[in-house]
DNA sequence: AACTTCCGAGAAAACGATTACCAGGACACG
DNA sequence: CGTGTCCTGGTAATCGTTTTCTCGGAAGTT
């Protein structure tokens, strides 16, 4: 690899001199700046970054920590945090976490050590990776869920109240008894959805029960067998309001096992908009968040925090909005 | 942020020692390492990570740059190098091209700049970053499309026969005029696709004709132009090979719109599975790509290759299944 | 012409780790 | 007891930049 010395003695000046032109400091004369930048085109020269960084003490990244890359409601948070980030000069890096909280603490703890200028991250809500970052001064935002203990900049979703509305919908629509696939004790989201949902129940003068509740990993799989286990008791619910979209498929693929009609004989509301809902069979009711729009305000917070560490700490919630297609539609 | 010198000092030991102590040399006496352990804990010491990177020379981190995060093939490909590599120590950065050459210049540039110590590319096939990197020492693997022009690692996917596969398949299940929507001229899936369509037709017995295929960019609103040009043609085709997903639900959003059912009246065979392939109505036929497994064997030829750098290059090709489904039977 | 001002460019000091090298002490052996 | 060996741990060089100083010369002012 060749360095700034390199280049510096093909040109016949100081790496002093380099490093100004190639900055675009504009103290130099301009004979000096073609025959450096001849050099450097000829050299193939390369700025080390690990070098740079360490010299600024900073590093133009940021880190983008996420619980499922395969879910579509975070691709489409990292499209905005992207395009933003990408706008304003950053790269970012995105990271799974598996919603994992130890993948997640691992990541946290690559992102300080790697000095990343900002940190987003979409908290598993356990103990995760929240004291490390607290105790750190690297800014950060949290996206989704917020930071449990942590006060920070958060974005979050409204997902309560819609939750309340996607379960007062399915009454309206005539079924009698709604059941809630939902996620892990003690994730934000999961809890916020549940709530929303009991509170739905009693708005329209339900009995709540937990025995039409069930709890799971936001994962297709468990989402599979609790809908079998629902669906298996003695008194079923006739429609459910599931967590997420990736929830959703391992239901829908439960329903079509036993012959079920999505809609006609279960009605079915999930959180989260895709390409592919509206396609489904039957076209499915879905919760749509603003997930790009959680990306690009979660970055531009977090730019913010950047140029200013000492703004005061900003909570934005956005709002959903319920799609009512044909699987909340009985017969 | 707390620096070695202050561990040191606190621990009164010397920087060497402290050093030798975290990265888990031997040759220090047990009290020592206690008191520099106890020390590091107290201050909440994690070692500066570009001042390591620049010592040692290199970057525990694999980047991965893709065309399209939203598309669950390249998703698929990412958790497979994640788990191979982190397994091995490193951190995979993912990186979002947008299947746009100068974006991914950009990463790639970005990459070496870093001196990550190895990158794994799905290139967008235009002239894109081969150069940057052929010229660079960094070793790379690409993925899914062959680098142009450069000799290197390579892991591919046999969709050449897959696509004749695929093109018979609809033949033999009745339809009378496959037509094709592939990708753009020069992106190397797109022309492999195309060929083996021709190819499938020709082995049936048809004539081929250049009408009934129309190239788009890999996204779903070009998929439903050119979907919908087809459909407006005086002879239109009967049934449709579909270079990728996301293309695949702009064209059943586009049968939609016009009250056609894939199958009965349109047969549709797309490339890629996903989860939600079998739920769309009616049930989408796909030839399935081991996208995971393109992310596992490249990851593993990029370890093998930092660590032996004068290996032979290899190319890998897997293969595809076809997976038919009601979207490809008529009536 | 003498003095100040200013400006451009080089020399050298950071940045924070790792590690080659070296010094000093303990121990063993003749 | 003297000398050689080994082992531990400190000193300082190093990685490749950026940036602060500093200095020399040109330009401007009186």
């Amino acid at each position: 690899m060749t360095t700034i010395n390199e280049v510096a003695e093909r040109a016949g000046v100081s790496t002093a001199t380099v490093s100004r032109v190639l900055n675009g400091k504009d103290t130099v004369d301009s004979e000096l700046v073609a025959r450096v930048l001849t050099a450097a085109e000829e050299l193939g020269y390369r700025p080390n970054g690990p070098a740079r960084n360490l010299r600024r003490q900073k590093t133009p990244v940021l880190a983008l920590i996420i619980s499922d890359v395969e879910n579509p409601f975070f691709t489409a948070i990292s499209r905005g945090v992207e395009d933003v980030a990408h706008s304003a000069g950053y790269s970012v890096v995105l990271c799974n976490s598996d919603d994992d909280p130890d993948k997640e603490r691992s990541y946290v703890s690559v992102a300080l050590q790697e000095r990343v200028a900002g940190i987003l991250l979409s908290p598993t809500g356990r103990t995760s990776g929240s004291e490390l970052l607290s105790c750190s001064r690297i800014p950060f935002v949290a996206l989704d869920r917020p930071l449990p203990d942590t006060t920070g900049d958060t974005v979050l979703v409204d997902t309560r109240s819609a939750a309340e509305q996607a379960t007062r919908h399915l009454v309206e629509r005539g079924y009698r008894r709604p059941g809630c696939i939902t996620g892990p004790r003690g994730v934000p989201t999961a809890e916020e959805r549940l709530d929303g949902y009991l509170r739905g129940l009693r708005a329209v003068g339900q009995h709540d029960s937990e025995r039409l509740v069930r709890r799971c990993e936001f994962r297709a799989a468990g989402a599979r067998r609790a809908a079998q286990e629902l669906l298996d008791t003695e008194q079923p619910p006739d429609s459910l309001l599931v967590a997420n979209n990736v929830m959703a498929l391992g239901v829908m693929e439960t329903l079509a096992e036993r012959g079920l009609r999505a809609g006609g004989d279960v009605g079915l509301v999930a959180f989260d908009d895709a390409p592919w809902a509206g396609l489904l069979d039957p076209p499915l009711s879905v919760v749509a968040q603003p997930a790009y729009d959680i990306g690009t305000v979660g970055a531009q917070l977090l730019l913010d925090r950047i140029g200013d560490s000492r703004r005061r700490n900003t909570t934005t919630t956005l709002s959903a909005r319920l799609i009512a297609r044909a699987s909340s539609h009985p017969g």
